[in-house]
RNA sequence: GGGCCGGUAGCUCAGUUGGUUAGAGCACACCCUUGAUAAGGGUGGGGUCGAAAGUUCGAGUCUUUCUCGGCCCA
């Protein structure tokens, strides 16, 4: 019989994706069609959706992270744009900074140029390049991923009106009186000679000169202490010329001991603590000693000790004060404080009146400020602290340390810490930290664990060092009246210099005079210009103020900020505070978070480790579809784990969809109709038909509730289950024979046709914010309207679908149908019969089933040839198998003795 | 070292306020089909829930400790 006689399927939807292929000709189509403002004329007026875009930092190729970060970023707004909304994507990059200063620094001394002779204008004009250059690499790499925004109106925080923006926010804070000098100990970076932000140090091993030094005891409480010595221990040497103090912990308990060795510290007194003694006395090579007395830490009030360069000058008191931070698990028990050189000795002697000043340069070399040393290197000055401290008999011992330290992220050069001025952000002076607490609450957290992790930040941080000793950044708008030493607070200034940077850029404070900048009002002699800059995360916390209050196609506040959980610390933080100390209120009205990519193991990727996915690999190999059903299947709530058998599985149920597409294309000829759901004559059509509506309708319902929750990878298993199981297993298996051998004009084929129609119009739109590329390449060849899949909403399915008493019937019927599928396995298993069609079922039930099974043809259902049903209250669901006798239509292969009634 | 978060079948994920033999899809094995065909269907085998202890009549679900991993901080 030939096959011309049945309706097989034909599409020219191709089984095979070759995705990496075919998906950047749909980019070319969207390119041209302008999709980007296809998508807003599409929307004018309606309410708007925000996501505001985070800046990447423009510097080198994106990464599985970056991917991540956007790919979750156009799905939302894809969402929120099908589901009706003005959903407007802004892209923007972070531009300011050290990582793009090293880089151009790299080049100089790779071309043997000297940084310090290139002017700072020409300098910012190379890293200005620089960072030009990479987001045009990055537009091309987001676009590919199939990224839907204003590329072409991206923001960056380098343009003028956003330097000039930055200005006037900072002008705010000056003016309200909240950003303030300080004088403090930061991480310095000798080589780069800059401060460097927390985020910008690494800690790796580093070896270190150790000393135990000598502090004679000049006065105490403890009468048996007069002339003994105080041990410390400490890891940098070149901080003792700095020493203003020592640490004890009052509930410790200190040892006096006598060394009894022949030597030259035979008979000498040495105060540590008793959980040290072991280790001390090892390190210190200590044979015979005395035991003289033991007491608690708290009898060291007023103890006062010299310094051990007492003889060379050093000759001012070193109190010893109490600090919870000195513990038992390294050195002597008593901690040594120079309070220029560590962020714990600095708070300590400041709580103690004693104040930090400036002992070291920028440069690594001691100031004036410190005797016997001055212009030495401090990286140098080890060996001599040591050969000093061996002079005055003041060396119990030195040795060498191994151990955690922190560098520059860029140089790797070792850093230290160096009290510098700097200006901050007061969290308490105008209530900063209490309006962020209380935004933090008006905050909505997807996932919600996000917002403690927030507000313990916020709790706990001090005040905002803004300030950097850079170039490469927003200068800092400040100028100090040299006679008064007050900030020049003045409006007219503030918004003058925006006025000059919002047309030149702010190159122009580091080279113009500064009379331009002050105006008339102010005499440029009587002011110093500050020469430091903005550090970047005010840049990019002020992000709001330049991008979502300036855009008119935008709006503040946006309605979500997305990052990686790292951002906490990063960028929702500073945005919030910046915010929050300009406008009392969060620049937006939700978070979500997302984890990191970590490769199959759980394991975070690393060179060293050789577990890096590039997301270039994977487009190259899978392509942007399959990129995305990972990020949409994966739980972003957590780390996300990622390797190729991941992405092979992706990779996988990529083409049951496509296959499940290519079933309902293939049944209707790629003939697609945009039925009229509310006309559809739901009650009069086959119940099978009756039940996928019901299906479609509570799929519908649950696909909303999780979008609204931003429950990707639930509803991507929702939605694959309903391809699977509802539709291949199921719905598509059973109704091949009708529409494959019934007559086109058959009733049954055509409520079926329609279904297919509401399936393929339904799926198409379900899935288009997650493979976009994909839904719109069937788009493009059912659609008459020469549009984007992109530009429709979401459909709105009629209450009369909804059909649960039915739906619950199906329910049964499908249990049934699985204990027929058993049955016939056992005969196929023996090979009595093949194919489900050579199988006739003898089907015994009880009174339940008898009702549902009344207008049903359970052979259909089952994809046999006969059955029969007999009633037996003993029995739930019984069945047998037998092979069907008769002959086969030649057409649709039911096998029976009578003559096939649809094929005479 | 500290804080926070997490560890359910090979993989991606479900497991409501603690309650019957821990679920789904994929992958896998076997079989069928050859009119969705580099497709489709059926059946089946896999976890004791990171480890240990505890609370409870009863714990994947509560507590503690440990362990592994991630982020942040030092």
């Amino acid at each position: 019989m030939s096959k011309a006689q049945i309706n097989l399927p034909k599409t020219a939807f191709s089984m095979k994706a070759n995705l990496p292929v075919k998906e950047p000709q749909i980019l070319e189509l969207w390119n041209k069609m302008n999709l980007y403002q296809e998508l807003r004329n599409n929307r004018k007026g309606k309410e708007k959706f925000i996501l505001h875009d985070g800046p990447p930092y423009a510097n080198g190729n994106i990464h599985m992270g970056t991917a991540l970060n956007k790919i979750l970023k156009d799905i939302i707004i894809k969402f929120h744009q099908m589901n009706g909304k003005d959903s407007v994507y802004v892209p923007g990059w972070d531009c300011h900074g050290l990582p793009i200063e090293w880089k151009i620094e790299e080049q100089y001394k790779k071309n043997k140029k000297n940084k310090n002779e290139v002017p700072i204008v020409e300098f910012r004009k190379e890293c200005r390049a620089f960072a030009e250059k990479w987001i045009e690499v990055h537009k091309k790499q987001f676009k590919r991923l199939g990224v839907v925004g204003d590329w072409e109106n991206y923001y960056s925080t380098m343009s003028f009106d956003a330097e000039a923006q930055i200005v006037r926010e900072l002008g705010k804070f000056l003016k309200e009186g909240s950003l303030y000098k300080g004088f403090k100990p930061v991480l310095w970076s000798t080589v780069e000679k800059t401060a460097l932000a927390d985020a910008e140090v690494e800690y790796q091993d580093h070896k270190s000169d150790t000393i135990y030094a000598c502090f004679p005891v000049k006065s105490s409480n403890i009468k048996d202490l007069k002339n003994c010595d105080v041990v410390i221990w400490t890891t940098t040497p070149w901080t003792i010329p700095a020493n203003k103090a020592l640490a004890y912990n009052e509930s410790l308990d200190y040892l006096l001991i006598e060394i009894n060795d022949k030597n030259e510290f035979e008979n000498k007194r040495i105060i540590i603590a008793e959980a040290l003694l072991d280790s001390v006395i090892k390190d210190c090579k200590i044979k015979n000693f005395k035991n003289l007395k033991k007491f608690k830490g708290k009898d060291f009030k007023d103890t006062v000790c010299n310094h051990p360069f007492f003889s060379l000058g050093y000759d001012y008191d070193i109190p010893m004060l109490e600090a919870r931070f000195v513990t038992t698990e390294q050195g002597t028990g008593i901690v040594h404080c120079a309070p220029s050189h560590g962020p714990d000795d600095f708070n300590l002697c400041l709580n103690n009146g004693i104040k930090a000043i400036e002992t070291v340069d920028g440069d690594g070399r001691y100031t004036n400020n410190v005797a016997l040393f001055e212009g030495m290197h401090i990286f140098k000055s080890n060996p001599v602290v040591i050969e000093k401290l061996k002079e005055q008999k003041k060396l119990l011992s030195n040795s060498e340390l191994v151990h955690s330290y922190p560098h520059s992220w860029r140089s790797k050069a070792p850093l230290v810490h160096r009290a510098t001025p700097q200006w901050f952000i007061s969290m308490e002076s105008h209530k900063l930290r209490s309006k962020a607490l209380k935004a933090i609450d008006d905050t909505n957290f997807y996932p919600s664990k996000g917002k403690e992790r927030l507000r313990s930040m916020i709790e706990t941080r001090p005040d905002w060092c803004v300030s950097r000793q850079r170039v490469w950044g927003v200068p800092l708008p400040i100028f100090v009246n040299k006679k008064t030493n007050e900030i020049l607070i003045d409006d007219e200034v503030f918004n003058n210099i925006a006025t000059i940077y919002e047309k030149e850029g702010s190159d122009c404070w580091f080279s113009d005079d500064p009379q331009k900048f002050l105006g008339s009002k102010y005499k440029a002699e009587d002011f110093e210009k500050l020469s430091d800059i903005v550090e970047v995360w005010f840049d990019s916390g002020s992000t709001h103020s330049f991008v979502l209050e300036k855009r008119k196609d935008l709006k503040w506040p946006a309605s979500m900020y997305l990052e990686g959980s790292d951002q906490h610390r990063g960028w929702f933080h500073s945005s919030l505070l910046e915010s929050c100390g300009t406008r009392d209120r969060a620049p937006f009205e939700s978070i979500l978070s997302h984890g990191f990519v970590v490769d199959g193991k759980g394991l975070k990727m690393s060179k060293s480790l050789g577990n890096v996915i590039a997301p270039e690999d994977i487009l190259k190999k899978y392509g942007a579809d399959i990129l995305r059903i990972w990020v949409a299947s994966s739980n972003y709530a957590e780390d996300l784990r990622i390797d190729y058998s991941i992405l092979d599985q992706h990779s996988d149920s990529y083409r049951k969809i496509r296959n499940t597409f290519r079933y309902l294309l293939g049944n209707l000829n790629d003939k697609f109709e945009d039925v009229d759901l509310e006309k559809i004559d739901v009650e009069n059509l086959p119940e099978l038909e009756k039940f996928i509506l019901h299906k479609i309708f509570a799929l519908n319902d649950r696909f909303k509730k999780y979008f609204q929750n931003y429950d990707f990878h639930n509803l991507y298993k929702e939605l694959l289950n309903f391809c699977t199981v509802d539709l291949s297993a199921f719905y598509f298996d059973i109704r091949k024979d009708t529409l494959y051998c019934d007559s086109i004009s058959s009733k049954k084929r055509k409520s079926s046709i329609i279904v297919l129609n509401i399936l393929l119009n339904s799926l198409l739109r379900w899935f288009a914010p997650i493979i976009s590329f994909t839904t719109e390449e069937i788009y493009q060849l059912v659609s008459k309207k020469n549009k984007s899949v992109h530009l429709e909403n979401f459909l709105d399915f009629p209450k009369k679908f909804e059909n649960k008493e039915l739906s619950k019937k199906w329910l049964e019927l499908i249990k049934i149908r699985d204990v027929c599928n058993i049955s016939i396995e056992e005969k196929r298993a023996s090979k009595e019969i093949g194919s489900s069609l050579e199988a006739e079922l003898k089907i015994k039930i009880n009174k339940r089933y008898k009702e549902i099974l009344s207008n049903i043809d359970i052979s259909e259902l089952c994809i046999v040839s006969k059955n029969d049903i007999t009633f037996d209250e003993q029995s739930d669901i019984l069945v047998e198998t037998k092979k069907a006798s008769g002959n086969k239509c030649p057409v649709c292969w039911k096998i029976s003795v009578e003559p096939c009634e649809r094929h005479p």
